[in-house]
DNA sequence: GTTAGTTAGTAAAGGTTACTAACGAACTTC
DNA sequence: GAAGTTCGTTAGTAACCTTTACTAACTAAC
């Protein structure tokens, strides 16, 4: 098997993460190779390409539905079970899967051995660079439980100061892992090209800073660095039930969005999908906004405004949040149009999202699309509360690493 | 060499479409077998299936650059080059591809044999079902250069009688290829899903229709059969030159579009992806619309409305194809920005829409989003005219089939 | 004119992958 | 206890792409 491993490790591509998971930490049985290089869309497939592929299938089959059997997994994934045990003989030498025992079940012929993914074998560090006060980071097992957590303070750090409060948060997280690492994700405020490098975060000061990179190196781990709510919206996804052609839009200091079309994020054509903030809503004017125009959908929707309306006496208040709804429902309407999406998740403060904006929203959109037309449409709140950032990183990695989400 | 065939052809998934292309023509040489049976997204991938990606590649590879070599074509793909001989020793005897001669350049080494697609070799079928009064078709070389035309009149036909139409039109047109044809494409108005369904298209007074079904054992040929603003955004992608996050909007007696992310076609949750003619415009009212809203796109830019306002005086006639175009931008800008799409364009009567609407779109689009975050923006007119949709069907064929786009 | 170096394309051999066929193991049902 | 069923493995095969090595055909330079 020694020359089979080295042979498949030197083969391959360049990957966009410098080292494979688990080389830095003693305890790790074996290097995950599950997807390390993934076939590049449009690139030619031979033959460890496709069994990258079908591991991929397998491990997600796994994921989804636990305790299956190699045979199980066979009719699911439509390889054979010779295949699948080969498959499967593999990871468990990777220790990423166990075999959990025999199936219970009273049925007729040899009885199965159950397995399932080694969840609690492995550790993800998730990162959230949005809070303007604080990083939060996470060190989570494949399930995406959190099991521990870390914060650093950053009011008011830019530059190279921040990327040195990045290191040292992950620095704790990473020594706190007990289990081996599969690789890190950060979700990042701002613009964040394919490669992971942040080309324009205006509040942390960044232009170009190749964060993707930089942690990559440092710790020599698989990693991914993405745009804040378009990773949160990869949570929303994996972790929230999301359907496959969503949106979810942030709202905090700003607005943002992550679009999901087809089970895939969108990136747009400059990597900036998702920025609706700046879109001005509306035919009606509207109050200035710093972007120099009037009535953008950040001056009726950001936390601030919406705050400093809650604090009035109640009908003022519910007619503000109401009021910010529609807004907000006007500025989707076409895009839930164009993009036939079957659901649009919120996430920000619930204190202010939850009540008369949500309906707000949601009136809106039925009222200014066809409905009959497109579907029904799910407006909701999101359930992952604060940690829907550092768990759609988690998702990030899982899909990179593993092919799983 | 016949036992491998024969051995391929038998192997292999079900395939939307029942037939392979040449089936029903004398002069085909061999089967055309490069995508017969796409792979499945999501499945597992075994030899064969590896084998049809890499054709695909070699095809898209030889269309988008003709006069390439078969190290040329090694270089480019990421194949040796004895694959690469492999790979095009079957497409020449499938007849699909050909020698065209030693290449004159005066360089060191054995000189190159050029190969090329056999480009009037095959034939290719689309249809256009959008206009009210006439179905369109024409019969293309694989360069989606128009060998032939046909039209039948369809004024208030519906149900059997309008499939009827189709078939009329279909006759003719298989009749006239004089190359073996590689499949059919259909654009039609209204839902249609992913197997070629209609799912409802009203003017037709069609509801969960099988056209491609049907059209597919009538002719037994590959056929595809999708939505026709749909198909015109993968005419102007192929034919168009146009980007991989674009949005093409059809504008005629009603208001549709076709929306392409990341170079893939979106299809939404429930099929009616780019159906933007009933999203309510601005805050400030509007015509009342015979869906029952009042201010929906289509009451602002339905070519009825347009053509009226065309005959009065100039100053009129200006503004109000400047407000209606300026009313598109308004109900674009937030499916522009969500997803940082590159580049809108626009097809329909050329005389109403590349002057003052296109400029109001321009504008408005500009002043609502903002540009410096999403990178330009390029608004134009399609240079396809009238034969967008029959040309996108086209490319659909080539894609479905050869995985060429 | 000869030699060296380069490039194109082919041939043979080898390794990986997943398949089919067949079998033993372990259980239920009659 | 015999028959049937299901699980997982073993053995052998087909398909695919690779590496290595070769010939053919050209340019460049001495």
């Amino acid at each position: 098997m020694t020359t089979k491993d080295a042979q498949r490790r030197s083969s391959g591509d360049t990957v966009q993460t410098v080292a494979d998971a688990g080389a830095s930490s003693a305890a790790a049985p074996q290097r995950i190779k599950a997807l390390a290089g993934a076939v590049r869309p449009g690139a030619r497939v031979r033959p460890e390409h496709a069994r990258r592929h079908n591991r991929a299938l397998v491990l997600q089959a796994l994921y989804r539905a636990d305790g299956l059997s190699r045979a199980d997994l066979a009719r699911e994934v439509g390889l054979t079970r010779v295949t699948i045990s080969d498959l499967v003989s593999d990871f468990i030498e990777e220790d990423l899967v166990i075999e959990l025992g025999l199936r219970p079940d009273a049925r007729p012929g040899k009885p199965a051995t159950l397995l399932d993914i080694n969840r609690e074998g492995f550790a993800i560090v998730g990162l959230d660079l949005s809070n303007y006060s604080v990083f939060r980071g996470v060190v989570t097992d494949l399930d995406g439980s959190i099991v521990e957590r870390a914060e650093v303070a950053v009011r008011d750090m830019t530059g190279e100061e921040a990327v040195g409060a990045v290191f040292t948060l992950l620095d704790d997280l990473v020594s706190r892992a007990s289990a081996p690492i599969v690789g890190i994700g950060i979700g990042s405020p701002g613009i964040v090209d394919l490669d992971g490098t942040v080309v324009s975060a205006p509040n942390l000061g960044w232009t170009d800073v190749p964060l993707q990179q930089l942690v990559a190196e440092r710790y020599e781990l698989p990693t991914q660095v993405a745009n804040d709510a378009n990773m949160a919206a990869q949570g929303e996804r994996s972790f929230g039930g999301a359907s496959t052609d969503m949106m979810l839009v942030r709202i905090g200091r700003g607005v943002g969005s992550g679009v999901v079309v087809g089970g895939h994020l969108v990136y747009g054509s400059s990597f900036a999908a998702g920025e609706i903030g700046h879109v001005v809503v509306g035919t009606d004017g509207g109050d200035e906004c710093a972007c120099g125009k009037a009535g953008c959908l950040e001056t009726w929707l950001a936390s601030p405004r919406l705050e400093a309306a809650a604090k009035a006496d109640e009908t003022a208040r519910e007619a503000t949040l109401r009021e910010a709804g529609e807004r907000l429902g006007i500025s989707l309407a076409p895009v839930v149009a164009a993009l036939n999406l079957g659901e649009v998740v919120l996430a920000g403060p619930h204190n202010l999202l939850a009540g008369p904006l949500l309906e707000g929203t949601s009136e809106t959109l039925r009222s200014r699309t066809m409905a009959e037309l497109h579907g029904d449409l799910t407006l909701r709140m999101t359930a992952l509360g604060r940690d829907i950032v550092v768990l759609g990183a988690v998702v990030m990695v899982l899909t990179g690493q593993l092919g799983v989400s």
